[in-house]
RNA sequence: GGGCGCGUAGCUCAGUUGGUUAGAGCACUACGUUGACAUCGUAGGGGUCAGCGGUUCAAGUCCGUUCGCGCCCA
């Protein structure tokens, strides 16, 4: 056990309850009532504002979210609760934070995944390990280098005109005005990140791991620069790697079919869907079989297999085109002749290699015309699309043009149709360090939640393309590669003065940075510490979990487990836990653009943040996504309410008794629990049910399970029964040993329920623990509550299912009857077991209480009594309420009939099922006893309310004989 | 084209290894404010578990298939 924590763990406790006065002292309450000084409203229910109510002082009717949850965070964070004791005897835990965007704000996805990391976090530090989630924030290069480039553009300046280090003190001076919103909206979402260990993706920590690590790879060879067509975005001027592409078909698009002339007679047809292109065509391939067979199954000859070797004219152009065979072109596909052109498509660089033809660049980097192209010089792409179409049309080459779905890439954070650009680019080698990435997973020492991406990260796994990591940007790690005056290109850790080769001066850096996701790559390593061998390091590596988006799976996670086994020899975390997408309520992507999105800080404002997170929590099952459902929120945030007016009572309660303080109730030893009542044996055997459940649903990551299993205790088990119950305890009777007892138990009750829920609600919890300990400890560092066996009690439990069975079938009838609801009303209980009927004779104050009813009488058989009586059949008893003259017979008899058939129906029910051939024989003997049971107790019932039903009709056919002869 | 997820009440979702009469919140109907809460309480109505076929004594649950929505990869 962790230290003690006033009444929440160890007893017996004297520690005193706050009085009222104490209450009013609170620097926290009265910091609300200033607040609320220029308040024209009164906020207590239309009280008068300066009422001598004591509790209306201390708690207003309603919780107030929005007075509570500012304070919080910033006790918390003075009391260094977020930073982990380096006490050596904890077992660690750690997370670090997929790094936000700088340029971004906080938006549901983030709401969500920080949400569950919190919850992970807080309930490990409860637990007692040494909890460390690392914040941090990722530069973003592309995001951050265009968001600041539109913000000189109004200055009327381009990049070019500042100059790389004029430009980059812009950024960096950009980054600190803005480039840390998101912390502080994560600190509003009561995120417990150790702050003192924040990191910076461009900082001097992770820069230098980023340099290590490039090195390294360098020195292995598997860092290399060559030149192949990449990704290249016409308006960031940079290249990416495919993973950074956005597929799409455009529907709208066409597909060109353009004659090349050999001869006057002679020519060749090729289809394409990007006519611009022809420009750099160097050749036309065509398959070298003599036939092929179509889908259709039917054999063809090969039709330009004749024009083999041959040239053809480049229309427009002039240039003579060999007409080379090689075995890749598809012979159904378009024409069956594939124009070549190696400078602006990635199949056709391939045939260009292989047969050696000439490379052609008719484009430049911002997606224009180039000299190259002749007349079409200066032309931007799709104008020079649209002119050469003309143009064929004109001269008569257009053979045909059809429409065709255009498979196409767009930036991902501009989408700007990408281009095939052939440049010299870095690349870095997946092959080698891909490997024991993947055997991790295969083995299970890396878990995925849920499992499928496990799968789904192996399938993509064994089929990698080299990771093309060089960026033509400014905002990002420069490669670490120099070149000297005598053209020896190394790589460096530090900046070199002189060349490591020749000693020469005059070293020049390599103009490109790294893709963003290198240095993100490093993340776990970098945060920690790595390369140097740091104490955080030691401790927190491998983290434990790592939550994130499953949009980011290739782009981040993978790469994290190569960079971890890579240069640790360890993995960097041992679960992924993926976490659904939050989409609109119509399950489409939230988008900013079409004004879709909804802002998590909206929600703070409205429902308060730790009803937000707990709606969000409510809301994660274990599917992909979650559409967004405004009302759990609103839910969420009447269950904080709900809980707010629980501990008000509570408080009242323990007041009204006289109690001074809680002992706690549950270190008693068990004969003096012997004298709890019935619904405190019941409400703590339920409370060890929802411990072992919620500790349960942490650990699989099932955060729903959480949410609901607490909801439902809290709103259905603990109020409206247990709260009820024990309110004749102080409001009706004074016996100080009871009040004493029952305290004990209200308390230790809601320690244990604020406990669990605190990871998810951390603010209202923190409160309502300060309120009913009233000393300085905090819920943020109690220990998490643990399951104690010896407290279920399944006597209680049964008992308790009578109870509110009777309670039930009463509220039923009264309903029924519409007496008014506080008009006592005569019950009789007719019970055959005797131990059921002690039952409810020491309960029977319950029964006076929560139904009014009033008198009870208690019986083992019905007798003459109550002939004419609404009736209930309940746990092998029946409860019958006096029928008022005013209600008409045929209706009772009518509902007794249809009660009858019903029954029939389930009678015939369970006795087809035990007489279905093969049932009884192959069934488990437990559910044909269960089943047998059930008919059992159908068939007593169903005798009960045919004796009902002889009654009802004798008394029918008396008043119609009366009314008839009247 | 390949892979995956989802389809249960008007809406948003639960539903353990197949086994009582399929549940919750919101919405809806009726009634109810004297001491926690109207952001509340009590009672109630509402479901061919997407369709079809199969396995089984037994299917919302397992298998096959069709349809619809969505995601990922090529």
């Amino acid at each position: 056990m962790g230290p003690c924590v006033s009444f929440s763990c160890c007893g017996p406790g004297d520690r005193p309850l706050p009085t009222v006065t104490e209450q009013r002292s609170r620097p926290s309450h009265n910091h609300r009532r200033e607040g609320r000084v220029s308040d024209p409203e009164p906020a207590n229910g239309g009280d008068a504002p300066d009422m001598e109510q004591t509790e209306s002082r201390t708690m207003d009717k309603q919780y107030s979210f929005a007075e509570v949850e500012p304070r919080w965070y910033a006790i918390w964070e003075q009391r260094g609760v977020f930073t982990p004791s380096s006490d050596s005897e904890r077992p660690p835990y750690s997370v670090v934070i997929p790094p936000p965007n700088i340029t971004g704000s906080l938006h549901m996805g983030h709401a969500l995944n920080n949400t569950i990391q919190d919850i992970l976090i807080r309930t490990r530090r409860m637990q007692g390990f040494s909890a460390l989630w690392v914040p941090g924030t990722d530069h973003a290069g592309i995001a951050t280098q265009a968001v600041v480039e539109k913000s000189i553009a109004r200055e009327g300046l381009t990049r070019f005109d500042l100059g790389r280090e004029r430009f980059m003190e812009r950024v960096w001076k950009w980054r600190e005005e803005y480039g840390r919103t998101i912390v502080g909206q994560l600190k509003r979402l009561g995120a417990s990140c150790d702050w003192s260990r924040e990191r910076f993706t461009m900082d001097l920590q992770c820069t230098r791991a980023v340099r290590e690590a490039f090195y390294r790879l360098y020195q292995k060879g598997w860092i290399y620069r060559g030149k192949y067509i990449v990704n290249w975005c016409p308006r960031c001027l940079t290249a990416l790697s495919d993973l950074e592409v956005e597929h799409e078909t455009d529907p709208a698009g066409n597909i060109y079919h353009i004659r090349y002339p050999l001869d006057d007679e002679t020519a060749i047809v090729i289809a394409t869907t990007r006519p611009e292109t022809i420009l750099a065509d160097s050749a036309i391939a065509i398959n070298p079989r003599l036939e092929y067979v179509g889908d259709d199954g039917i054999s063809r000859p090969n039709p330009w297999k004749h024009l083999a070797g041959r040239k053809a004219r480049l229309p427009l152009v002039g240039r003579l085109l060999p007409i080379i065979e090689d075995s890749h072109v598809e012979l159904g596909f378009g024409t069956g002749a594939l124009k070549v052109t190696p400078g602006h498509d990635v199949n056709d660089f391939a045939i260009g290699s292989r047969h050696a033809l000439e490379t052609i660049v008719v484009m430049d980097e911002h997606g224009c015309m180039n000299e190259a192209a002749g007349v079409y010089a200066g032309l931007d792409r799709f104008k020079c699309r649209a002119r050469i179409l003309e143009d064929l049309e004109r001269e008569g080459y257009l053979v045909k043009v059809e429409p065709y779905p255009v498979a196409l890439g767009r930036c991902y954070r501009c989408n700007t149709v990408l281009e095939p650009y052939l440049s010299d680019q870095w690349f870095m080698r997946m092959e080698e360090i891909a490997r024991p990435a993947t055997e991790v997973v295969r083995e299970g020492r890396v878990r995925f939640w849920p499992q499928r991406f496990g799968d789904l990260y192996l399938r993509w796994m064994e089929n990698l393309r080299d990771w093309c990591i060089g960026r033509q940007l400014w905002w990002g790690h420069r490669v670490p590669v120099w070149t000297c005056e005598n053209g020896h290109q190394e790589a460096y850790r530090d900046d070199p003065t002189q060349c490591v080769r020749c000693d020469s001066k005059g070293l020049v850096q390599d103009p490109d940075v790294l893709d963003t996701w290198f240095s993100s790559a490093l993340w776990p390593l970098s945060t920690m510490g790595w390369p140097a061998e740091t104490e955080d390091l030691r401790r927190y590596y491998p983290t434990s979990v790592l939550s994130t988006d499953r949009g980011i799976l290739y782009l981040w996670v993978a790469r994290m487990i190569m960079t971890g086994l890579e240069f640790k020899g360890d993995i960097p975390f041992s679960d992924v836990y993926i976490h659904a997408t939050v989409l609109t309520r119509d399950g489409r992507r939230m988008s900013k653009s079409k004004g879709t999105g909804i802002d998590p800080l909206v929600l703070f404002e409205q429902y308060g943040t730790d009803a937000t997170r707990f709606g969000l929590a409510w809301m994660t099952g274990q599917g992909q996504d979650i559409r967004f459902s405004e009302e759990r929120i609103q839910m969420s945030r009447n269950f904080a309410n709900k809980i707010w007016n629980a501990v008000r009572l509570a408080l009242r309660l323990l007041e009204h008794g006289g109690v001074t303080s809680m002992a706690s109730p549950f270190a008693t030893p068990s004969h003096d629990r012997a004298c709890w009542s019935l619904y405190d044996r019941w409400i703590v055997s339920r409370l060890q049910e929802v411990v072992a459940k919620v500790s349960q649903a942490v650990d699989d990551f099932a955060f729903e399970v959480v949410a609901r299993t607490l909801y439902d205790f809290f709103w259905d088990e603990f109020c409206d029964w247990y709260l009820e119950l024990i309110k004749p305890v102080f409001y009706d009777r004074q016996d100080p040993g009871e009040q004493q007892r029952t305290a004990g138990v209200l308390g230790g009750v809601l320690s244990v329920f604020l406990r669990l829920l605190h990871p998810v609600m951390p603010f209202i919890t923190e409160e309502c623990w300060q309120t009913l300990s009233g000393d300085n400890s905090l819920i943020a560092t109690a220990p998490w509550p643990t399951v104690d066996d010896a407290l279920r009690d399944a006597a209680a439990d049964e008992e308790m299912a009578l109870l509110t069975d009777i309670v039930r079938g009463i509220r039923q009838m009264r309903a029924e009857l519409s007496t008014p609801p506080r008009d006592d009303t005569e019950v009789v209980l007719v019970f055959e077991s005797a131990a059921t009927r002690a039952v409810l004779e020491a309960n029977s104050e319950v029964l006076r209480r929560l139904v009014h009813a009033n008198p009870v009488t208690l019986l083992a058989r019905l007798e003459q009594k109550l002939p004419a009586a609404l009736s209930v059949r309940s746990y092998g008893g029946e409860l019958f309420l006096p029928l008022p003259a005013s209600m008409e017979l045929d209706r009772e008899l009518a509902r007794l009939e249809k009660e009858c058939a019903d029954t029939d129906g389930l009678i015939a029910a369970a006795g087809a099922k035990l007489a279905r051939p093969g049932f009884v024989e192959k069934a488990r003997p437990e559910v044909v006893e269960r089943e047998r049971a059930k008919l059992g107790e159908l068939e007593a019932t169903r005798a009960r309310i045919v004796q009902r039903l002889e009654v009802m009709r004798g008394l029918v056919s008396v008043s119609q004989e009366q009314s008839a002869s009247s």
